[in-house]
DNA sequence: ATAGGGTTAG
C-alpha cells in the first residue's frame, strides 16, 4: 500500500516537471502524430525492414530505406512492438556508420523497450556506450524524455538505476550523483547495488559530504543499505577524520541489523591511527579490544593498520608487540608488515635493525620493494651516513628493483643538507637521464639546499626551471621561500607570497601564518603580527599554541608584559594548553619580571600593584 | 568495502 501511494505522487511529480517544460512536450507530441497518425504514409515496408535486420543484409535495407529517416523508422519498430533486440540492432548498425543524429527521445524509447522486455544485459551495454559516448545530453533531459515517453513505472526505474552504475563506472561521478538525487525528485526506485557504487565512488574522491547526503537519502528512500553500504560510508568519514560521525554510523548499522564485521572494525581502527594527536593509538587499541569482545576476529590487515599506526606515532616498540601478538595468534606477517616495520625502525634511526629485518623478510621469502629501500636510504640519510645510502643507491637495480622519484630526491635532498651541491646536481642529472622525471619534491630539495646557501639566484632558476617544466609550487616550496624571507629580515615580500598562495588556490598551513609572525615580531613589527593573526581566524584557522608562543615572545622582547599576559590569558581562555616552549618564554620572560601565577595558572603583575 | 608504500617544510 505504501508503495503504491509512493509512486502514484511520484508521478504526479513527474507531471509537474512535464509542464515546466512544455517546449519538450510539443515535439514528443508532434513526433508521435506525424508517425503513427498515418503509417499509410510510411515509404518502407515494416515486415521487411525487421526481417532484413534479422538477417544482417545491411546494405539492402539501406537501400530499401534510402527515403526514411533513421528517427522515422526507429519510432516505428518500437511502436510495432518489433523485438527491442532487432530495434537495438539496427540502431547500432545506424549509429556506427549511418551519421545519424544523436536523439535522446528515441534512445530513451529504445531503453524502454528493452527495459519492458527485461533484456537487462543488453540495457547494461547500451548504457554504458551511452555513457562512454559522452554525448551532451543532460541528465535532467534524460529524465524528462523517461518520464514522459512511458508509464511503465518500474522499466525507467530500472534503466535510472543502471545509469547511474554506468556513469560512476565511467568516472562521471558527478552525473552519477545528479541521476542520484533527480531519481530522488522524480521517484525512482535504486538499488543498493548503484548505491554502494556511487558512495563508494564519492569516497575515492573525496567528496564526503555527498557521501552523507547519498547515505541519508538511501534512508529516506528505504532503500536498504547493507554491510557494503556501511562500510563504505565509515571509510568515508573515517578518512575526514569524522571518527564520531563513523562511531554514529556504527551504531546505525547495529540498529539496523546490520553486524559490524572485520572490515567495519579495521576501517575504524585505522581511522584513529590516521588522525592526529595524543592518544590517538590508544583509542585504536581500545577497539581492537572492542572487536574481540564482540567475537570478531583481527585480520593480518587489523593488525598492519597497528603495527603502522604505532610507527607513525613514533612508537616501535608498540609497534614490535603487536607484531608479537600478531605471530602469537598465528597469522603470518606480508610484505605491508614488514615494510611498516623497517620505515618504523628507520625514522627511529635504528639503522641496523632495520637491515636485519630487511634480511629476515628475504629469508622468509618475501621480496623487498623499491619502497622498502626507500625506507633504508633515507633512513641512512637522516643520520648523515650518505656513504652507506649511496651504497645502497647503487645496489638497487642489482636486486631487480628500479629507483624512483622518491629513492632519488630523499638522496638528493641530503646531499642539499649536506653541503655536497656538486654530488646533488649530479643526481638531478641522472635522474633526467634515466628518464625518471623531477617531481616539485625534488625541486624544492634544490630550492631550499640553494637557499640555505644564501645563494638566492639559483633559487630563483631552480624555481624558474621548475615553472618551465610544468611543475607547480605547492605549500611546501612557499613555506621555504616565506621561511629564508623571514629569515632574512624581509616580512613583507615574504606575505606578499603568502597572498600569492591563494591566487594559486593553496591554503597555506597554521605554520606558514606562523613563520610569518615571527618575522614581524623579530623586527618589532607587533602590529603586523596581530593582524595576521586575524586574518588566519577569518580564513579558517585557529590560531593554536605555537601561534601564542610566538606572539607572546613578540610582546616580551618589546617589554610589553602587560599585552603578553592578555595574550596568555587569552590562549588558556581558548583551552589551549601552554608547552614546554611557553613555560620557558613565560618563566624567563614575565615570572622573572615580577609575574607570579596564581592557582589557576593565571598570571599577576604584582610589581604594578 | 578495510592497509600502503616513501621524499620535500616545520
Amino acid at each position: 500500500m505504501l508503495k503504491l501511494l509512493s509512486s502514484s505522487s511520484s508521478c504526479l511529480h513527474a507531471r509537474a516537471h512535464i509542464q515546466q517544460h512544455p517546449q519538450i512536450n510539443i515535439i514528443k507530441l508532434c513526433s508521435t502524430i506525424s508517425i503513427s497518425e498515418n503509417p499509410s504514409s510510411l515509404s518502407f515496408n515494416l515486415p521487411l525492414v525487421s526481417d532484413l535486420i534479422a538477417k544482417q543484409h545491411w546494405s539492402e535495407l539501406k537501400t530499401h530505406l534510402k527515403d526514411s529517416t533513421f528517427i522515422t523508422v526507429l519510432h516505428q519498430l518500437i511502436d510495432s512492438g518489433a523485438d527491442p533486440e532487432l530495434t537495438l540492432r539496427y540502431f547500432n548498425w545506424a549509429q556506427k556508420g549511418q551519421n545519424v543524429p544523436r536523439n535522446i527521445e528515441i534512445t530513451c524509447r529504445l531503453l524502454q523497450s528493452l527495459s519492458n522486455a527485461k533484456k537487462y544485459p543488453k540495457m547494461r551495454a547500451f548504457l554504458d556506450e551511452f555513457v562512454r559516448r559522452n554525448e551532451k545530453h543532460s541528465v535532467s533531459s534524460i529524465f524528462h524524455m523517461l518520464s514522459m515517453s512511458s508509464n511503465h513505472f518500474c522499466a525507467n526505474s530500472i534503466i535510472v538505476d543502471m545509469l547511474v552504475l554506468a556513469y560512476v563506472k565511467n568516472s562521471k561521478t558527478n552525473s552519477g550523483f545528479e541521476a542520484f538525487q533527480r531519481a530522488g525528485d522524480y521517484g525512482f526506485r535504486l538499488s543498493k547495488l548503484s548505491c554502494n557504487a556511487l558512495l563508494s565512488a564519492l569516497v575515492k574522491e573525496n567528496e564526503i559530504g555527498y557521501v552523507e547526503f547519498v547515505y541519508k537519502e538511501m534512508f529516506r528512500r528505504r532503500i536498504e543499505a547493507d554491510l557494503y553500504s556501511f562500510n563504505i560510508v565509515i571509510n568515508g568519514l573515517c578518512k575526514v577524520g569524522k571518527l564520531n560521525k563513523a562511531k554514529d554510523v556504527v551504531d546505525d548499522m547495529k540498529a539496523w541489523g546490520v553486524a559490524p564485521n572485520v572490515v567495519t572494525y579495521n576501517t575504524i581502527i585505522g581511522g584513529y591511527c590516521k588522525l592526529g594527536g595524543l592518544g590517538r593509538m590508544h583509542k585504536a587499541d581500545a577497539i581492537l579490544k572492542e572487536m574481540v569482545a564482540n567475537n570478531i576476529c583481527p585480520s593480518v590487515i587489523t593488525f598492519n593498520i597497528l603495527i603502522d599506526g604505532f610507527c607513525k606515532d613514533e612508537n616501535v616498540a608498540a609497534a614490535f608487540k603487536v607484531f608479537e601478538e600478531m605471530r602469537r595468534q598465528g597469522l603470518k606477517p606480508n610484505l605491508v608488515t614488514y615494510n611498516s616495520l623497517i620505515n618504523g625502525l628507520c625514522c627511529d634511526g635504528k639503522l641496523e635493525e632495520a637491515c636485519g629485518l630487511r634480511d629476515k623478510m628475504l629469508g622468509l621469502g618475501l621480496k623487498p620493494e623499491i619502497a622498502t629501500y626507500n625506507a633504508l636510504i633515507n633512513g641512512f640519510c637522516k643520520k648523515k651516513m650518505l656513504k652507506e645510502a649511496r651504497e645502497l643507491f647503487d645496489n638497487i637495480s642489482e636486486r631487480g628493483l628500479v629507483t624512483n622519484v622518491i629513492t632519488f630526491n630523499s638522496l638528493l635532498d641530503a646531499y642539499c643538507k649536506n653541503e655536497m651541491k656538486e654530488e646533488a646536481y649530479e643526481l638531478h642529472n641522472m635522474m633526467i637521464e634515466r628518464g625518471v622525471l623531477p617531481n616539485t619534491s625534488t625541486f624544492n630539495c634544490l630550492i631550499h639546499g640553494s637557499l640555505r646557501q644564501g645563494n638566492i639566484e639559483t633559487a630563483r632558476k631552480f624555481l624558474q626551471q621548475m615553472e618551465a617544466e610544468g611543475l607547480k609550487a605547492d605549500c611546501i616550496t612557499y613555506d621555504i621561500l616565506i621561511n629564508a624571507l623571514c629569515k632574512d629580515g624581509e616580512p613583507r615580500k615574504a606575505e606578499r607570497l603568502l597572498n600569492e598562495m591563494f591566487t594559486k588556490g593553496l591554503s597555506p598551513r597554521h605554520v606558514t601564518y606562523n613563520t610569518l609572525m615571527d618575522g614581524y615580531c623579530r623586527e618589532g613589527n607587533l602590529k603586523a603580527a596581530l593582524n595576521l593573526k586575524t586574518r588566519m581566524e577569518k580564513e579558517g584557522k585557529r590560531a593554536n599554541i605555537a601561534t601564542y608562543n610566538v606572539l607572546i615572545k613578540g610582546y616580551c622582547m618589546q617589554d610589553k608584559l602587560v599585552d603578553a599576559n592578555v595574550l596568555l590569558n587569552e590562549m588558556l581562555e581558548k583551552g589551549l594548553i601552554p608547552n614546554r616552549t611557553t613555560y620557558e618564554i613565560v618563566k624567563v620572560e614575565m615570572m622573572d619580571k615580577g609575574f607570579v601565577p596564581d592557582i589557576d595558572g593565571h598570571l599577576h603583575n604584582i610589581s604594578s600593584s
